[in-house]
DNA sequence: CGGTAACCGGACCAATGATCCGGTGCTCGA
DNA sequence: TCGAGCACCGGATCATTGGTCCGGTTACCG
């Protein structure tokens, strides 16, 4: 998608047109989850007979590699001179994992590659703000895989769960590993089904782990930025 | 899927089929990919009628649940007294994603909740192993969603991106970034598509990353433990 | 030996992604 | 002013897919 050429325009300005079926695009799969986004249910949101979206666009994937991108330009880049490099980094983070979460839909759609332009200027800013931290090559390209992952991972997840109407999968799901605790005893007694709730504490938690990590092979920012960058945001996790 | 009970059989033994549907459906996505499983595809393999199929398995969102959990049995659970909890626990993710990364397909279906067998065998391990290590509650969902997540996050995003016929997806998503290398100056200097693999490496240090975290927080465990359990397996990467 | 239940599959249906090809209206140059 | 060209639209249509109907066929049990 990302590698093709934008479809040749005419002479001057685009009669509005993409624009609004992403848009609308993104409203459907919010209204009603991704199995309902048709072409020609989109089209008739927008008023307009389903071949004249392939005009627009090549194909259903392009809808939704669209999609899937505009949704990050909801993520708020941070500012640069915020409170350090770790302030930048967890706001980031935060608001990619809020995007994953107001949008379920999006969690089956990352097993694609994501080249738009919102996701690079983001993943851009992630390994800028790493790179100014002083963050070098061994650990730099996992350091930002590894929050990348996290996210992704944990959106994946907290979307899966709920996911499917709620309340009632999710009962099923709670009843039958009640009804299999022998077979799964520390799962039925201490899982993620019983355990309710604090979804962000843990992820939170998790997120600080991979930080303290990340910071503690910075050798000069190791002793001051503790201090300075980290505690102010909930920094290194020690209970 | 999980939550129905198994479809009814007779008086004895089962006629071997739905063992036979799942190991077909795995060889078809691992020769083929997601998209080109179809129930006709997959009767056809199996020399038999499409329809029959319906008659064994409920729909083919039921195959792919069922493939899905299939290759999770590839994942050795490591016997218990190996050499410390977190040996057993970097060897299950090891192989989780050993399995993720032979399976690419798999990456797209993570969507999906997870509730078989295998996975669940493999997460009461995790959970067991963290709660014998002295993990304790509100740390534990953490550590457990934290080393989930990032696996299953590091799977997808490794098997999307060589995915699509390898190398020239990749090839052109390098020149794309090259291309727009003014707005994406650290990504295309110091990017992962212009630094090249190692992938297992920067995997393992995100990893210990994390079971330094999980560590830390475990009073007692802190202190010899570092010396018993985490060295002997690449521990803490403090560099 | 007859019937009952497990199992199979051809014909069929609705929905979907995508294309063909004939329109329509706007703009720009003469 | 006008007509030609091009961006844009959409009805009809195709192939494919997931899934069902319903009539067969086998094999085991009484």
């Amino acid at each position: 998608m990302w590698l093709r050429p934008p479809a040749r325009r005419g002479r001057d300005a685009p009669p509005l047109s993409r624009e609004r079926i992403v848009e609308e695009a993104v409203a459907l799969l919010d209204a009603e989850g991704a199995d309902r986004l048709t072409m020609r249910r989109l089209a008739e949101r927008l008023g307009t007979g389903s071949t004249t979206l392939y005009w627009h666009v090549k194909t259903k994937d392009d809808v939704l590699d669209l999609a899937l991108d505009a949704i990050f330009a909801e993520v708020e880049i941070p500012s640069g001179d915020d409170r350090g490099w770790r302030a930048g980094v967890t706001a980031l983070i935060g608001g990619w994992r809020a995007v994953l979460l107001r949008h379920p839909w999006s969690a089956a759609l990352l097993g694609r590659p994501m080249l738009g332009p919102n996701v690079l200027a983001r993943s851009e800013f992630l390994y800028a703000t790493l790179l100014e931290a002083g963050v070098v090559e061994p650990r730099l390209t996992a350091a930002a895989y590894g929050l990348s992952n996290y996210v992704i991972g944990s959106g994946l997840m907290q979307a899966t769960w709920p996911a499917g109407g709620g309340e009632d999968v999710r009962g099923a799901a709670r009843e039958h590993l009640r009804a299999n605790r022998e077979r799964y005893p520390a799962l039925a007694a201490h899982g993620p089904l019983v355990a309710e709730g604090d979804w962000d504490a843990g992820f939170t938690l998790g997120l600080n782990w991979l930080l303290d990590g990340i910071q503690a092979g910075v050798p000069d920012a190791g002793a001051d930025a503790d201090g300075a960058d980290g505690a102010g945001t909930g920094g290194p996790a020690r209970a």
